[in-house]
DNA sequence: CCTGCTGAAATTTTT
DNA sequence: TTTCAGCAGG
């Protein structure tokens, strides 16, 4: 049996596992995926048909990459691999009717939700500063995942806001979403899990639909993920999750650990397989990794046990800043690809917040080191992006009245904002949608005469494109591009970048288009890129470094991991230790961090650190103080202040160890300079007397007795020393 | 009705 | 440092 080749017994019993509940506790790099997609391999071998099976990921890309090995494993396709959210959609898409639904729902991402919030505020005329509508979303996703409605919002949560303001926000809200026709990513599961639950008739459906399910990363399912996975599993009980309790970093999105530490309960007769054995990291890193997890009080011990040859200790860099930092990534990544041969594409940099890229690009730039920021929203938060794709929401439903107030007056055409004021205002007391009252001119207010016809106009306009749908996507675009006067807006912009990024956008279509042949059209694009994350962007073929945050590097692995920022007040993040959040989690976040290493792993952290202007002293992360089996280094060359101490102590290995590739055409001749006895001056550290020379070709090193009190060994090539004498 | 300027504020993680 | 809201002037 194909499907059973190369794998350990346990990996074995997992996919050989035929009918019924079963859990498989997978350690990091245990070969989870491996045992998902062999065992898909497995049914079908065993004669179930890929319809009917469902396997559920976290991320698009991890979707993707599963079909792709199926692929590569010549099984045949036609079994649904997706995200959570994007089954929801189609199921509520399918069943719109059923669900009480439009058919053409929009969803509603983050910032959408906060425009439908400001515009509540402005209609009760609160004040935004008071009130941020940031915070207010947090308190009604909350709800939300605990299945809460506006009436049963109680005082014991809402600590900030009072409780009966967020019960009244949140059913304003609600109430606003449906008249628009639009789901946030939050109803996108609620609703099916409501639809499986209620409607009786669907969930048989499905349930003979998907035979056999598979969930992945189950520690990060909320509790409505977990409902809906129970649903459609109800009749044939064919349920199979993997995930890593000490890999759950999602706790403040609602994800609920207790899920996969209660599957033995729910299915009390269920089988248990510990995937323990590590074929990822070189023991040194999983030895760390262990240390570090240890120290969780709430988890269930889980050996990991190296699979992999020995290897190099993990590092601890300290620098003076966060620019010295970066300076010393560049280096590393340097050192990495020239010394270890390691591809640019197998080195990846980690950070707690998407703002720490900043200053590492620079670095990185300034050395030469092509990278990829594994961001992939960005583009689509461009403002002519955003222009494009909220027409194209307001074509696919015109009750849409985030995107309808995004784009009546752009570019501008004489909508201006007391007409849309006025035009608001009459929506809401007449409970409709933007839309109806544009459609009828009988239903508006008392408007200019030009506005009026500005109006009539755009409604046209719409009418017109709307017409179009069922064309190709692209060309659908170009219509919208061209008619609706962005184009010509931008033509006149001295911003060229815009106008590329439409003609990116029509371009992405295009393929789209020509990928999925039998999809539904722009519907289903639209959706696509709305459940789209960050993750998602990794491209593990672009040959550059990656740089992500910590949470997107989950399910990822790379020969060489660099983790930057390892701070107090960073890991943990302050704001992660407000109340009722776990502390235990920012652990296991750098848990995740660090398993994600299979040769070299170095974590760095700064002694100041500047956020917007202002400095702040930084220490070294908690989590990582008295940790053994790290290899400390205080880069000398990069530290200007430490005075007199002598870093050699308290065990810590010293010397530099790798170069900054903006200062190596010092080269090899300088070496010829010095001598014992020699006095020379180090940029940063001061004067000193070179008490010892170790030639050793490139990697020569110096003893240097500064007058400061340090005695340092440095690497000669990169030291930039300057004979004095 | 539109534009551009100014000042202020805000900074976690994401489907 | 960047972004965004509010205001004044055209």
């Amino acid at each position: 049996m194909d499907a059973l080749i190369g794998l350990t017994a346990a990996q074995r019993a997992a996919v050989s596992h035929m009918d019924g509940p079963l859990l498989v506790l997978a350690g990091p790099g245990s070969g989870k995926t491996r045992v998902i997609t062999h065992r898909i391999a497995y049914l079908i071998a065993q004669g179930v048909p890929a319809a009917g099976i469902l396997g559920l990921t976290f991320t698009n890309k991890a979707a993707e990459e599963m079909r792709n090995r199926l692929q590569g494993m010549h099984i045949p396709g036609g079994s649904t691999i997706c995200t959570f959210h994007s089954l929801c959609a189609r199921l509520l898409r399918e069943f719109a009717g059923r669900a009480g639904l439009p058919a053409a729902f929009s969803i509603y991402d983050q910032d959408d939700q906060k425009s439908v919030l400001r515009d509540i505020l402005k209609a009760r005329e609160l004040d935004p500063q008071r009130y941020p509508p940031a915070r207010i979303l947090k308190h009604i996703g909350f709800c939300k995942n605990h299945g809460l409605s506006p009436s049963q919002v109680s005082p014991d949560f809402a600590t900030e806001l009072p409780a009966d303001f967020v019960a009244g926000i949140y059913q304003d809200y609600q109430k606003r979403l449906d008249s628009a026709g639009a789901l946030d990513f939050d109803d996108l599961l609620l609703r099916t899990a409501a639809m499986l639950k209620d409607d009786a008739e669907i969930r048989t459906r499905l349930g003979r639909r998907y035979r056999y399910i598979l969930v992945d990363e189950y520690q990060d399912t909320n509790s409505c993920q977990y409902r809906i996975a129970r649903e459609l599993s109800r009749d044939r009980q064919n349920l199979f999750v993997t995930g890593d309790p000490d890999q759950s970093i999602y706790g403040w999105r609602g994800a609920d650990i207790e899920n996969i530490l209660a599957f033995e309960k729910d299915y009390p007769n269920a089988p248990v397989i510990k995937l323990e054995e590590n074929f990822r990291s070189t023991p040194q890193i999983l030895s760390l990794a262990d240390s570090l997890i240890r120290e969780n009080r709430r988890r269930k011990h889980k050996r990991l046990i190296a699979r992999k040859p020995e290897g190099r200790l993990p590092r601890l860099y300290r620098y003076a800043d966060e620019h010295e930092e970066g300076r010393g990534a560049a280096a590393w990544i340097r050192w990495m690809h020239e010394d270890q041969a390691i591809d640019y594409r197998s080195i990846a940099v980690f950070y707690r917040t998407n703002a720490m890229s900043r200053v590492l690009e620079e670095s990185l730039i300034r050395a030469h080191v092509p990278y990829q920021i594994v961001k992939g929203l960005e583009f689509f938060e461009r403002r002519e992006v955003k222009d494009m794709l909220a027409y194209l929401r307001l074509l696919l439903n015109p009750a849409d009245d985030v995107s309808l107030s995004r784009v009546i007056n752009r570019p501008v055409r004489g909508i201006g904002e007391t007409t849309v004021r006025r035009l608001v205002e009459q929506a809401h007391s007449s409970g409709q949608n933007l839309w109806s009252v544009l459609e009828d001119p009988g239903a508006q207010p008392q408007l200019s005469a030009s506005a009026a016809s500005h109006i009539a106009d755009f409604v046209k306009m719409i009418m017109d494109l709307r017409s179009l749908l069922y064309q190709p996507i692209a060309r659908i675009m170009r219509s919208v591009y061209e008619r609706t006067g962005l184009k010509d807006a931008l033509g006149e912009e001295k911003n060229a970048d815009a106008k590329e990024n439409v003609e990116e956008l029509i371009h992405s279509a295009m393929e789209f288009d020509q990928e999925n042949p039998a999809s539904g059209g722009l519907s289903e694009y639209i959706q696509r890129i709305a459940l789209f994350s960050d993750a998602d962007a990794y491209d593990e073929r672009s040959g550059a470094v990656s740089l992500m945050t910590l949470h997107s590097a989950k399910g990822l692995e790379f020969a060489a991991v660099l983790i930057v920022g390892v701070e107090d007040g960073l890991i943990p993040h302050s704001r992660s230790l407000e109340a009722g959040r776990d502390r235990e989690e920012e652990r296991r976040l750098l848990f995740v961090g660090i398993t994600r290493a299979e040769r070299f792993l170095a974590l760095s952290y700064a002694q100041t650190r500047t956020w917007y202007g202002v400095t702040r002293p930084a220490a070294l992360s908690p989590f990582l103080k008295n940790l053994p089996g790290l290899e400390v280094i205080v880069a000398p060359f990069l530290t200007g202040g430490f005075g007199g101490a002598d870093p050699t102590r308290a065990g810590s290995a010293v010397g530099l160890s790798y170069s900054d590739p903006s200062r190596s055409e010092l080269g090899l001749d300088s070496q010829l300079n010095f001598r014992t006895g020699q006095r020379v001056r180090h940029p940063s550290i001061g004067a000193g007397l070179i008490e010892g020379i170790m030639p050793d070709g490139e990697k020569s090193r110096v003893v240097v007795q500064f007058d400061s009190g340090a005695r340092l060994t440095l690497l000669l090539r990169f030291a930039r020393l300057e004979p004095l004498d």
